[in-house]
DNA sequence: TTCTTAATAGTAAATATTACTAATAAGGAG
DNA sequence: CTCCTTATTAGTAATATTTACTATTAAGAA
């Protein structure tokens, strides 16, 4: 019986969030895409990063000031926002502390699929900017 | 020179986040406050709100498939939110490791105001709800 | 009390995202 | 390989969220 069909766009569109670091929004995705697949439509691309994010295998990140981002690293590693420019940074060099998921399921009664952690603060161009 | 006037629905809306729990999106904030000023504009909520969250008085919070939310608690926490029903929780038990942005900043050359964490999972409820 | 102008209400517009539907196409069955 | 079911898409409309604009109001300094 069929499940989830395999089609041109869900394949670009995954392949676009996987092959990037830029952590791009869904319009940015779209984008990305057009050149290739030129009739590619925004909602489709909505929906497959949706459910690519449901499934778990993409990330979805929600940040101030920004549209939702998609992220195909499932590497855990934190990000960095530029409350200035909106520059938006991975940042690996801290440990994704999954214990702190157990923690919180023991004194709070969820059940915890994960956590998302966003700096924010100026990057060193802004801040360089400030000076003048 | 005049700065920053204080105005009555200024007032209100400080009071209103800072007066519950809730986490309250701009929406919500300008549902709590009608009854008292009934043509208080959702506009005015938003641009209070936002300023507010920028001065540091109040927290902005940004959610995966939720509006932003508001937090007049300033002691350092963390956030719980409910992937089915939406519920939204504090989680003190945790301490903030403010020493985490000082890390960040060595790194990353980005100057760190703070970070925000939020959990993700399913709240005691839904977890019942499921069993069905 | 007057006067300057920050802030508001009300509205329009922009941005972000989801919903709907006829047409398309993936892929299992024959 | 062809047919058939139906998941998926393109295109569009609608909704949700947030910001922008402007005439009017009112905070608070002089």
């Amino acid at each position: 019986m069929i499940k989830e069909r395999t089609t041109k766009q869900k394949t670009l569109i995954l392949s676009a969030v996987q092959g990037t670091k830029t952590h791009p929004t869904a319009e940015q995705v779209h984008a990305m895409i057009t050149d290739v697949a030129p009739n590619l439509s925004l909602g489709t691309v909505y929906r497959n990063l949706n459910r690519l994010a449901e499934t778990g295998i993409i990330r979805r990140i929600s940040v101030i000031n920004s549209p939702d981002r998609f992220d195909g690293d499932l590497t855990p590693h934190h990000h960095i926002s530029c409350t200035d420019c909106g520059k938006f940074c991975d940042f690996f060099e801290i440990n994704y502390d999954a214990e702190l998921d157990r923690v919180i399921e023991a004194r709070s009664g969820f059940s915890i699929a994960k956590h998302e952690t966003v700096f924010y603060g100026k990057c060193p161009e802004c801040k360089n900017k400030e000076l003048n």
